[in-house]
Formats: structure tokens, C-alpha cells, sequence
DNA sequence: CGCCGGTTTGATTAAAGTCAAACGATGTGG
DNA sequence: CCACATCGTTTGACTTTAATCAAACCGGCG
């Protein structure tokens, strides 16, 4: 029905000096890696006009679990935990965000999940009602959310079966592992350095374990010659195909 | 040239071209809790010329993790297990699925797990180049699936939680009442009757934990006056606002 | 300098896993 | 029809892994 709308504008470089200097997301650094890649000029303007670049100190809590989910939000700087708790405060992070993840994709429009940042965070800021109008005008938009929920629920099974049925030592390989691929060197990288911005109480609700058992997994890899400590957020895989059969299970 | 590709494919079975009485699938009895709800007439014809009901014996694998994703599967009776394999075969099952349940949401096309019958089951098989063709006529399909992928979404961070967090009295009493909640007895009824149709290695599986454990903790609940044991697949909740608290952590 | 939070290391405990045997349904063949 | 083999389940004894409790350590900062 309103398909008419979408055949139009294939052409090249519409000169940005239109959007001008009040447009954010044209020169957005997540832009080609955000969702925002599946939009055109028009899309992103029209994305642009209802969005807001919302700056977040560390350690902000900024989505509630079960509250109404009336703001989506795309990460654009620094890492976000993504959480859930149990009635006595056991908590359990399901996920890190980083630069073009997306957070608000919600069942009876109720957040999923808690969220807060891990270091200073800037995000954009959509209200879930003006969304939902561009959303109407972009099915390529709804296409590649939809993506990004298949990816997420792979990611989510992937933990499942780490949380379910992998030891320390391997829930820990998996992880440093999976660090190393997202801060995605060139393809090879001889240099496997790894930053880790959360703390070890993070990691450890990450990967279902303690703060201690983390800690002493840790230097024990370093002990097997797997790793190497630089300081308390930086890690060096000496052996990156070892942890990865670690992580395999192998 | 899709319309030409969707005609062969009635070749082997019974003519339905002219629709109505052997047309399975309008008077198929998931349709209304299916993702094909939300089709019209049309659409339900649509599909149904594309789709081949499909009996399977209990314990057939019929998905593998990994293989390119040919074909989609719509759940219309039994119980379905999908489950993901460490190297040396530990095994975690991420979900139990029943009637009405759609099988197929891939990354890259390829499955993200493999399924394998409990019990006799029938699905709805569709190819899913078919599919796709299918799914740019009806919009609504496509809404339907994001949704369906969504609540996919939700309950697989139920299972983290469960598993990264829980104790094992917690993920049985979490368990049972996700069973007895999909039992679906109308609102509030008396008697929680749960049937198990998967073995306790599924359970064990499913839950992260190992069959001794599970069946240490049935007969623990047993004693502690929480549930009844009849037989080997039917429980009966003798307390059910007990065993949802267990499963909260209070 | 000494406090403070997060981290590491150490000693001990507890929860769940492993190994092993008994039990109980179900099905087969003598 | 019953003896017996089989498979899944339950129960028991013991072990192991990771959790808990506790102390020492370390780096940043007022």
C-alpha cells in the first residue's frame, strides 16, 4: 500500500550541505556500521530529526528491565552492559554493546533487560513513537532490525550453551576470544592486544562464575604461557588458536 | 519467475489448484497460534501451495547446526527439541518447541542449532526460496516473524539468567512452571497437571545440569510436599505459587 | 602518606558432578 | 506365560569444581 514511497531516490551523492551542519547522523562515525547503514540521505534525515546525541558518564543506568520501552537508543561511543536480576541481587549480564549496537528491542513494548554504561557512553536517542513513523516510511529499516535480532539471538545461544555446559577455563577462552574478534584487528593480526573495559566483577556476571574464580583463571592462562596481564584492562593472547579450542572445548 | 517456481511444486500431491477441501492448511488446527495467523485467505492459499505436511517418527534429527538453511518448519503437533553440540559432545538443548512454533530463523543461512523429534511429530515444511517469494507478497508474514523472533529473543534470556544464576532447585521449579504456564489450562485452574514428554537427560540438558541431579531434585520437591509423581512424564504441581517463588530466588 | 576500591591469593566449604549399583518398566523369545 | 535382556530412572558413595570466607595486595587520589 504505502510502497510507493520506497522505489524512489537511487541517486548518488546528494550534496550534505543541504542537511548542513545541524545534521549529526551524516557525519556520524557509527554511521556504516549502525542500523543507520540501511538508509538512504532522506532516511537518515528524516532519522536525524527525531533523534538526539545523548552523552552518558560512566556507570549510568539508563534502561530499567520491565519499564516501558519508550526510548531506543544506538550505541555511537564507549560500552554498555546489558543485565537482568534475580529478586536477591544475583545479577547476570547478557550482553556488552559497543559502537552500532542497538538497545530497545522489547516484547509488550517492556524493555528485556537493564542497561547501564561501563565507561563514558554517547548514544542516539530515538522516542519509540516517532520511530515507529520513519519505521512505516523504511521497511529497509525494519529489514535490518530484524537482522540484528536474529544476530542477537545467535549471540544469545551461543551463550547458553557457554553458561550451560563449558567449564571456567572455558567460559574465560570464549570470552577473550570473543574480545579479540570484536575489536576486529585486519584480518591476522599477528598483534592479538585486547582491551577489556569492564571490570572483573562484570566479567564474572557475564560468564556466570565469581569475581575470584575470573581472577585466578586469569593467571593461571598467563601461568600456561596463554596470555600475557598488561595492567587491569589489557590482556595479550600469546596463544589466540589455543584459547580458541579451549573455547571450543577441544 | 517466482510465480513459475511456486506452480512446480505441486507436483506430488493431491490437486490444489482448486483450493478449499484439500487445502491443508485452512483447516489446520496450529493456524491460529502459527505464523500463519497472520495471513489472510489469500495468503493461506499462498503458502499452502508451497508447503508439504511432514510426519516424523520420535527421536528423528531433522535440522543440523550449521547446514544451509533449505528449508523453514512450522511446528503443528509433538514436542521438538533444538539443541547445540560442544566437540566432545556435550550437549545443551536450547529449547523445547510444540505446536504452533516455527523452526528455521538463520544467520548467513545456515541453522543456528539442530532439532531432533521426542516425540511423533508433524510440521509444515516450506523451501525457503518459496518462502521468501511468499513473504514480499505478505508484509505481515515478515511483522509476524520479526515478533515470533523477538519472544525467541526473550526466552533465551530467560535460559541465561536461569543458567548463569540459578541453582538447580531454581532451574527445576523454573522448569516446571514454564511447563505447566504452557499446558495452558484456562486462567487459574485448580489442578496442575504438567506433562513431560521429554527424558530426563532433555531436562538435564536443557537446564545445564546432569540427569542424577534432576532426578535428585524431583524426588527432593516430592518430599518436600511441592510436587507429585505419576509415572514417568506427568508431575502435578502441588504447589505452584511455592514453586514460581523457588523459581524467582526468593 | 594513608585511605579506598578493585583485584589477587589462600584456606575451606558446599553444590553439583562422577562413578557405580539397584530398580522398574517394557519388550522378546523360549 | 514367564524368564530375561534392555533401557531409562533412581539412589548411594565419593570426588571435583567452583563458591565462599578471609586476608593481603596494588594503584590512584585526597
Amino acid at each position: 500500500m504505502s510502497q510507493t514511497a520506497v522505489h524512489q531516490c537511487t541517486h548518488a551523492a546528494l550534496p550534505l550541505a543541504l542537511a548542513g551542519v545541524s545534521d549529526p547522523c551524516s557525519h556520524c562515525e557509527s554511521r556504516s556500521i549502525s542500523l543507520c547503514s540501511s538508509l538512504d540521505e532522506q532516511g537518515l534525515a528524516a532519522l536525524s530529526r527525531i533523534t538526539a546525541a545523548v552523552p552518558y558518564a560512566a556507570k549510568t543506568d539508563f534502561v530499567s528491565e520491565g519499564e516501558p520501552a519508550t526510548y531506543l537508543f544506538n550505541v555511537t561511543s564507549g560500552t554498555v552492559k546489558l543485565y537482568r536480576l534475580l529478586a536477591d541481587g544475583r545479577r547476570q549480564i547478557v550482553g556488552f554493546l559497543s559502537a552500532g549496537d542497538f538497545i530497545g528491542i522489547a516484547v509488550n513494548d517492556r524493555y528485556l533487560y537493564s542497561a547501564e554504561t561501563v565507561t563514558p557512553v554517547t548514544v542516539c536517542r530515538f522516542a519509540k513513537s516517532k520511530f515507529k513513523t520513519v519505521l512505516e516510511d523504511y521497511p529497509a529499516l525494519e529489514k535490518r532490525l530484524f537482522l540484528m535480532a536474529k544476530n542477537e539471538l545467535a549471540a544469545a545461544q551461543d551463550q547458553i550453551l557457554l553458561l550451560g555446559r563449558k567449564t571456567a577455563r572455558e567460559r574465560i577462552a570464549s570470552f577473550l576470544v570473543m574480545m579479540d574478534k570484536r575489536g576486529a584487528q585486519p584480518k591476522g593480526a599477528a598483534l592479538h592486544a585486547v582491551h577489556l573495559p569492564m571490570s572483573r566483577s562484570d566479567i564474572a556476571d557475564y560468564l556466570g562464575l565469581t569475581i575470584e574464580t575470573v581472577s585466578r583463571t586469569f593467571t593461571q592462562f598467563r601461568n600456561d604461557g596463554l596470555i600475557r596481564l598488561e595492567g587491569i584492562s589489557g590482556v595479550t593472547l600469546l596463544d589466540p588458536d589455543g584459547l580458541a579450542e579451549l573455547a571450543e572445548g577441544l
